[in-house]
DNA sequence: AAACACCCCTGCGGGC
DNA sequence: TGCCCGCAGGGGTGTT
């Protein structure tokens, strides 16, 4: 279940050990993530080209080619990558391998195949690509203004709003808990009714928990090679998410936990208004 | 247009 | 003990 700050670690974690190397052979599975692998445009764009930069976008990770083309990353629900030397056997449900110039092997896992590997050829509109995609929470268009503008007269409630990739990308379910808690604001608000000092509180701790969670990741990954993508996100105290139940962290009230769009919401009645 | 339901997939845990 | 079922949720598509 990787979020933005999850995948923001991921992409601290390999860059370094990505940039000025080169693919030289790829391996999969055969199977189709929730797209097929594209082994042909692999083949034609992205293998024996030198990597430049890797990036993030929302969820996605962006693995950029000297001749302009890249790799598309998404790793869904249980997607992982890690860096293995080539003698590694490899494990269950890893899907991409790609065999790097240094005889390192950047390996794609995921479980339950809900991610996807796309790709970009040479000088294709990466805007376009990306064009559906709400601002980034952690840049400068997720403003107040822009909420309120985009919130307008619709009455979705403001967990299922957060969640919108079209809205503001990279928020998901977890997070989304974690930000409505923190914002003291019930996830089930209707967002025409949302003021806008209660849309500077939610940006606000939208930033905050992000900028924490990425903190307490980049703290606790600091060996990518064999960490396959071991998660060393959850290291952020999460108050509510999974927490039913249990005494609200500020009020001691029991932990409530409802459905919201068929997405498990937990937050506290007495603190969340 | 907005707000849903549904689907893809596998592993796990609870109930019986 | 073993089996069945519900649940986990990102993101795209389809429906009302």
């Amino acid at each position: 279940m990787p979020e933005l700050p999850e995948v923001e670690v991921i992409r601290q974690g390999i860059a370094p050990m990505l940039i000025a190397r080169t693919i030289i052979r790829v391996k999969s599975s055969g199977l189709a993530l929730r797209l097929p692998i594209p082994r042909t445009k692999i083949e034609r764009y992205i293998k024996d080209q030198p990597i430049t930069a890797v990036r993030r976008r929302a969820k996605y990770l962006l693995v950029n080619m000297a001749n302009n083309a890249a790799l598309i990353i998404h790793l869904g629900m249980t997607g992982r990558l890690g860096m293995f030397r080539a003698d590694q056997s490899p494990a269950p449900h890893d899907h991409l391998c790609c065999l790097l110039d240094n005889g390192l092997e950047l390996r794609f896992n995921d479980t339950r195949r809900f991610g996807s590997i796309q790709v970009l050829p040479p000088d294709s509109d990466e805007g376009h690509f990306f064009a559906a995609l709400g601002p980034e929470p952690l840049g400068d268009d997720f403003t107040v203004d822009y909420m309120q503008n985009r919130a307008g007269k619709r009455r979705q409630p403001l967990k299922n709003f957060l969640m919108n990739s079209h809205v503001v990308a990279g928020i998901g379910n977890i997070y989304a808990n974690e930000i409505t808690f923190a914002a003291s604001i019930s996830p089930t608000r209707t967002v025409n009714k949302i003021s806008r000092r209660e849309w500077q509180t939610i940006i606000t701790s939208t930033r905050e928990i992000l900028q924490k969670a990425i903190a307490a990741g980049g703290s606790t990954i600091s060996d990518f090679i064999n960490a396959g993508g071991k998660p060393g996100y959850f290291q952020l105290q999460l108050r509510v998410y999974g927490r039913a139940g249990e005494p609200c962290p500020i009020c001691g009230t029991a932990i409530e936990k409802t459905s919201m769009a068929g997405r498990a919401t937990f937050w506290c009645h007495h603190c969340q208004h």
